[in-house]
DNA sequence: TGTACATCAGTGAACGCGCGTTCACTGATGTAC
DNA sequence: TGTACATCAGTGAACGCGCGTTCACTGATGTAC
């Protein structure tokens, strides 16, 4: 992350962002099945043949989409959580802000909500570098419920539920990841939670609440808010 | 839907379903946005504007399989319901049939769940006749809350919540179809449980549960069986 | 029952398209002495 | 500081691909009288 020193160097860079720029805004306009590396760069005034300077087929100008879009939808959940939890306030009013900030991402940058959860591209392995923002974007959703167990605060009874050790040991990365401490009974809630707010965020951009729900902002706050009872924020 | 009077006709009916058989199986093969026309009549041993005596162009074939996955998950769960009805059994039990009905199909359909619930085809305008499997999916799922309710076994105080008047008009087209006769809460509950459902299912297909869930099954179960709870069947 | 005409499935060639990628090249920038 | 060479961005032409769709046609099947 040292500044560039030479020219040739600066210039890289420059052309390296402007091409992912125009990417970037082919994605978000036409989605990643029709991203072309040659209207691409019709687009930059440049020789199709110029962008493999940069990027070694079309494949790695998409992985690099792909992990943009990742830590984009990371960073908008970071900020909105250091926002709340930047002033007083309850735990359910807490948990409420990272699932908001999702939702508004997805509204806006539909297309890379698709990329990272919508039908995985055919013959396309996702790049491992997605499991940073990943993690990141999980650590702030579950923020709140970590530290509402720290100061005592989580209920854990809120329902009836029995862990085994089967499902004990099948959401064991999770509880040794991402959770500090927390029984897996939490973390079996906080997966379920996880689901469903994949799910009403899904539906709702994929089109299946058309004729359906009428004003899926109220649905989805809704939604949220069940799911902070249940997980044990209220 | 009588029988087909003259041969020609029935050559033709033969021919069609030939077409569409193969077209499933590419489908099932290489997903939606590999599907072509050439590649299906080259199968086939036929000219690829054969084709075109039998379906207009091919996004009326992609209509076609669009419509036959839905009915196809559609009639999955009907039966699932019907066999869990057939016989004796607690409403929790009876829940369960239909999520692992949709499980069971997705994961041995997974470009036909990419094509219902995944990612939109851009620019590809769902078939119309779509709604109706999709309702009786739909009817099938919710049988049981409807069956509990007429007898009067449905909880209806499980967690708080309160619905107001803007929730319950933005659920009213669900109010008013799919539930006769369900107060808004159990809708809204309902439609909790459905995005639950859609997202666990998608979020295990999709390849989320990589290095997260071992046991996504055990995980699944676990997850419907508290719906069941929330939604009042326990 | 036999004949004349209409219907329709299927052919094969062609059109025009846009794509990813390769390759030999030019000319500018950077580096070593 | 000046020169010789190496590095590297960008060009332009070309390759080979598979695609959806159109169109004039042939020949078999169906229909009306």
């Amino acid at each position: 992350m040292s500044a560039p020193r030479t020219a040739r160097e600066r210039v890289r860079e420059e052309v390296t962002s402007e091409i992912l720029a125009v990417a970037r805004a082919h994605l978000a306009q036409d989605g990643a099945a029709a991203l072309s590396l040659r209207s691409i760069a019709r687009q930059l005034e440049m020789a199709p043949s110029a962008l493999y300077r940069y990027f070694s087929s079309r494949d790695a100008l998409l992985s690099a989409l792909i992990l943009e879009a990742y830590e984009s939808l990371a960073d908008e959940a970071e900020e909105a959580s250091a926002r709340v939890f930047a002033r007083p306030g309850g735990d359910a009013e807490r948990w409420v802000a990272v699932p908001r900030a999702m939702r508004t991402w997805a509204l806006g940058h539909p297309h890379e909500w698709a990329l990272i959860f919508g039908t995985p591209v055919p013959g396309y392995r996702a790049p491992e570098d997605t499991v940073v923002p990943y993690a990141r974007l999980a650590g702030a959703l579950v923020r709140p419920m970590v530290e509402a167990k720290r100061a005592d605060r989580l209920r854990m009874d809120v329902l009836p539920m029995e862990i085994d050790n089967g499902l004990r040991d099948a959401v064991a990365p999770v509880t040794d990841g991402l959770f500090a401490d927390m029984p897996p009974r939490q973390v079996v809630l906080a997966l379920q939670a996880w689901s469903t707010l994949i799910g009403v965020i899904s539906l709702e951009l994929f089109g299946h609440w058309r004729n359906t729900i009428l004003e899926p902002e109220l649905f989805f706050d809704a939604t949220i808010a069940g799911a902070a009872v249940v997980i044990g924020l209220v």
